[in-house]
DNA sequence: TATTTCATTAAAGTATACAATCTGCGGCAT
DNA sequence: ATGCCGCAGATTGTATACTTTAATGAAATA
């Protein structure tokens, strides 16, 4: 882990793909999001701190434009909040916050797998393939790798989306994972990794089913109970305290 | 209407706030924004449009920086599609596309419902304020302002959203209802204004009557059928041979 | 002492200038 | 004739420079 803020390449694919991906230029202002999020994630900024385009900027080592527009994309995504010509810091996170991105989580992933199960997408092959993000969660579980398992974790719920083929629903989720990332990435785990593994299975064994309503009720345990019950604000604060020397304002 | 795109001051809100809203100044990120959907959505710039910012910033007599920002921005929330150092262009509506985002407006809204149902949110006043949009729908419809009408159905689906109280559910909402703008504003109403004024009056009707399920049927029923049927290349292949002249090249 | 005014400063917003990349076309060799 | 190479134009990505706004604190006044 990194002790300062830097710019990153693509996270390695844990799933390599079963195709040729259109590759596309990364440019600096997806290197910039990607910096800034991981760098929440590890806990470098802290929720409501301020963020001063130019320090980031010349932490990344790239000029003002990338950044700002790095930032508006992350403003337009809720990660951060902007007020005209005052500033920009890290969106605040409250229990009610999470409540809200928790209901919202559910309710798309909720439409996406009874979309997928409409298409008749679970099946063999899809099956397989979440079994198999299943397992490499066990194998980080195994290695004690929290930050591993959390990855392997979130893309097990993205390949489910992904089942339902819609890229509207993708796009959202994915805005909703980011901020759920940062928050994760804060907190550690309400339950043993073991416990939300069985979780996983259960949940394919259902959506094997093709039962919708069974499927939904599960999804809405299943992610209510990963990190409603945590005490984030206390978590900040000693996270605040932790890094006091170094931390960024409030 | 104007000929040509233009910068927009905020549009006139059509319930006059209750207390002092906290103002905020609108920078020139946020007008090109504005100017943009609303050019979208008067058909001056069609769904595979190539954007030039330079010409755009021209046009709307601004640098190239808040136009940039303003289109990331529009890109992030799927207004825009961005293939770096190539261009963007507005995003192709296809009907695939369109019932995506049918898919994910539903679920939000039948979420929402259902939290105002929980909340106890629908009951006397809400209700009230509910109707009074309603009431401003049918005197649209009356002097057959389709534009206006719109607007005002805009409104009564953001208004029922609001009641959640879920402020991510919110932005998300607002996302959708800015491509569906767009749409809209390209197609002419699948049905006849009355019929749409008289399915409002109904799901007011089962709001109040707080059964979830019952709600959730009811806006999936309206908001299908709205736009579900139009052909909309069809629409969209018209009006690129109408100005053809102008038309910015594909 | 309290309050207002104003200058200073930091940071965001905007404009201009430069670099990197793509695209289409024309020449040249095969 | 066909296909490859490379140059020129156009357009996007990035950097630097300038302008506007907001917050802080010191000086002035009541």
């Amino acid at each position: 882990m990194s002790p300062s803020l830097h710019l990153v390449d693509p996270p390695p694919a844990l799933a390599p793909a079963p195709g040729f991906v259109k590759l596309q230029p990364r440019t600096l202002v997806h290197q910039v999001i990607d910096a800034l999020v991981a760098g929440a994630s590890e806990g470098l900024i802290l929720p409501g701190d301020r963020i001063v385009e130019a320090d980031l900027a010349l932490q990344l080592g790239v000029s003002r434009v990338p950044v700002r527009e790095a930032l508006r994309v992350l403003e337009s995504q809720g990660v951060v909040v902007n007020e005209p010509y005052k500033g920009i810091r890290l969106t605040p996170v409250t229990p009610e916050r999470i409540d809200q991105l928790i209901e919202v989580r559910v309710a798309l992933e909720t439409t996406a797998a009874k979309r997928a199960i409409r298409r008749g997408y679970n099946d063999g092959p899809h099956l397989d393939s979440l079994a198999g993000i299943v397992e490499q969660m066990a194998a980080m579980a195994e290695r004690n790798d929290v930050f591993g398992f959390a990855m392997a974790d979130t893309n097990f719920h993205r390949t489910l989306c992904a089942l339902a083929g819609n890229a509207v629903l993708t796009d959202m989720w994915e805005m909703l994972a980011r901020q759920m990332t940062i928050i994760f990435g804060l907190s550690t785990l309400g339950k043993p990794m073991a416990a939300i593994v069985d979780e996983h299975l259960r949940l394919i064994e259902v959506f094997r089913s093709g039962d919708e309503a069974d499927m939904a009720r599960e999804i809405e345990d299943h992610i209510d109970v990963q990190i409603h019950k945590v005490d984030i604000e206390n978590i900040i604060a000693q996270r605040r305290s932790q890094t006091a020397q170094t931390a960024n304002q409030r």
